[in-house]
DNA sequence: GCATGTCAAGTTGTG
DNA sequence: CACAACTTGACATGC
């Protein structure tokens, strides 16, 4: 029997709408202004609101959750423990760490591991903070809490750029490392399962699959093929993701990659026991309906 | 309060 | 060839 678990994505609706949110930020100009004091309340204010939602997945049955990579505004600038507010910070993150729940985080399309000079830098600053904030949570390093990125770049050669992030990983703490994960693009000329599947044999690096991508620009494979491919690269139960089209259910002038509101289709896991992250733009709703719609065993063979 | 213009970062291909 | 799409619209200002 396949025991699966479904999540959703960094916004609860619900919560947010009476203003519990963990993505508080400002523009650069403020930042300037008021520096590493507000973004620190602002931290506060974040993590305080992740343990509420964190929480009330719990309380809601919900066992798998991905963080947003903005709880920390500006983190770039400074260290996380310079932050006024950081022990309060850290000790709430500690008991959210606890919470019978899988979270993951998924580090911005900005991040580019195969890129070169000062987008690499920040690549690696970026990342770090992500991990860093799982250290804070007292998460054993592994890929149950995936840190999972997109390769994300040719450069003009798919061959070079995969060995050239292969390389750059090295350049990760242990940590990270292990927690990095790749997932497949949706454009054609990025990279399918199969290529990243090169990645894999150069770095061990697991493949999330994510299945809109998959329909968007699936190379050669199937769907089984690159969902079998890319299950197993993983050495803990893959996490992988499903969203709908909006614009084959909801909005035909919107962009193919564009994310549906909702999930319209029962997934299929060809008989592998995945969780699974809906990313779906009216997030824990989505969830709430897709659940009540194709029932707790919520996918076919 | 609510409308509106603006907002860090990278890369790609759609419209 | 601008800009939307990706992780997730949200900040700041002025009426």
């Amino acid at each position: 029997m396949t025991v699966m678990n479904f999540g959703y994505a960094c916004i609860n609706l619900c919560l947010a709408n009476e203003g519990i949110v963990t993505n508080k930020g400002m523009i650069r100009r403020t930042f300037l202004e008021r520096g590493i004091q507000y973004s620190s309340q602002l931290a506060l204010q974040n993590v305080l609101a992740l343990i509420k939602i964190l929480e009330w997945n719990v309380t809601q049955g919900i066992s798998v959750f991905r963080i947003t990579s903005d709880l920390f505004p500006w983190a770039s600038e400074y260290k996380l423990k310079e932050m006024p507010d950081f022990n309060e910070i850290r000790n709430i993150l500690e008991e959210a760490g606890k919470l019978p729940i899988r979270v993951s985080n998924h580090p911005g399309p900005f991040n580019k591991l195969a890129g070169t000079g000062n987008t690499l830098k920040n690549t690696i600053t970026d990342l770090e903070i992500h991990s860093e904030l799982f250290d804070l949570m007292g998460l054993n390093p592994s890929h149950w809490n995936k840190i999972n990125i997109h390769v994300g770049g040719v450069y003009g050669n798919k061959e070079e750029a995969l060995k050239r992030f292969a390389q750059n990983f090295k350049l990760l703490s242990e940590n990270l490392q292990k927690r990095i994960t790749v997932e497949n693009d949706d454009k054609k000329g990025l990279y399918t399962v199969s290529e990243l599947k090169i990645l894999y044999e150069l770095s061990s690096i697991p493949i999330v699959f994510d299945y809109f991508h998959h329909k968007l620009h699936p190379g050669l494979q199937t769907e089984e093929e690159a969902f079998i491919a890319a299950y197993e690269t993983w050495d803990v139960k893959p996490m992988f993701h499903y969203s709908s089209s909006r614009r084959e259910n909801e909005d035909p002038t919107a962009r193919r990659e564009a994310h549906a509101d909702y999930v319209y289709e029962r997934i299929t896991t060809y008989g592998k026991d995945v969780d699974i992250i809906l990313e779906a733009k009216m997030k824990e709703k989505a969830l709430m309906k897709y659940l009540k719609e194709f029932g707790a065993m919520a996918v076919s063979n």
